[in-house]
DNA sequence: CCTACCGATCGGTAGG
DNA sequence: CCTACCGATCGGTAGG
């Protein structure tokens, strides 16, 4: 009758609004038509569903990175990674309020491979940052805490964005990517 | 034996750590040495340790606003509040982190008192930057939304900022203002 | 997918 | 502050 994959999106709305410890698999079962027993036919644990979410969003991320080609200038590519940052975010909001908010509840040994993950992802940011300071093209003095100010600024998104509001995904990246810019490339 | 500020401290380490559906009240009273029940003495219920804490967060981070002179220049007081901001987050980091993360859990009519103390946090956070566009000082198209962004930055530094780590709340700060200035001075 | 059920634990109260 | 206890609910299993 149900798709994992739409058990997924209907825990990721609840976990999302709810939290993962704050949600039981009998609510998640009733948003779903279904009685809580039965969601262990397709699942084995309610970790799994936070696993595969947070997973999922996580990989998202880290496949921004290998999409950005490496040849063009450290500008361009942070403006890109930037760009599907806030994609990502905003096209998988559920899935990234999870991702933000639940990961801390994995077990550790899942915890640690999403670790593993989001680090990659930062010192690629960092790394972009890094190459443009090298080039004289930004002028940070401090490029990892840079940085981390940016990608903070792009992860608190999912705090108050959305797709139906006022402003477009495309917007709100077009003002961030300027901010961003403006302030690596006239720092001193 | 134990005083209400007790209970809270080893509340918000507790929720900050596992959240506050994922910490049990036998588990606080354990990390106090006390049985279950006996909180109960202290308090009325578990909320009212939420409230307590979010509260509390959201005052200091009100009184910010208090403090800053409306004399001084539009960038002397978003340096002050930048300042401030980033204080109350590393000072009470524990108290913080539930603040961000566990308020949603606050019955709607408690949700919403905070609700009106963040709005009146940030309209003063926008105002300050409204006003230095007006004045010419801030270079930024669109200050609400710079506004937000910095905020932004503000906030995540809950994520990853540790008293014990190598950057000093000073150092941060002073690294954070440069980026802040930097970017709401050379926009275009 | 269902009904029926498991032991464990939940927030909270009674009474001292 | 304690012991003893409440009904409700938790994640998950057995068996069909």
């Amino acid at each position: 009758m149900h798709t994992k994959s739409e058990i997924l999106a209907a825990a990721g709305e609840l976990f999302s609004e709810r939290g993962y410890h704050g949600t039981s698999m009998r609510e998640l079962a009733k948003a779903l038509h279904m009685r809580g027993a039965s969601l262990y036919s397709h699942i084995s644990a309610k970790e799994e569903l936070l696993w595969e979410i947070v997973s999922e969003v996580a990989d998202h991320f880290l496949a921004l990175t290998e999409v950005v080609p490496r040849h063009i200038s450290p500008e361009e590519q942070l403006v890109q990674l930037v760009r599907g940052h806030l994609k990502v975010i905003a096209r998988e909001l559920h899935y990234a309020i999870v991702f933000f908010h639940e990961w801390k509840f994995l077990e550790p040994s899942l915890l640690a491979r999403i670790k593993v993950r989001r680090d990659a992802y930062e010192a690629n940011f960092c790394r972009i940052i890094e190459e443009g300071a090298r080039q004289g093209l930004f002028r940070v003095a401090n490029p990892r805490l840079a940085a981390l100010f940016v990608l903070s600024a792009l992860n608190w998104t999912y705090q108050w964005f959305r797709l139906e509001g006022p402003l477009s995904v495309e917007q709100l990246a077009d003002q961030y990517v300027a901010f961003i810019l403006c302030m690596l490339k006239n720092g001193k």
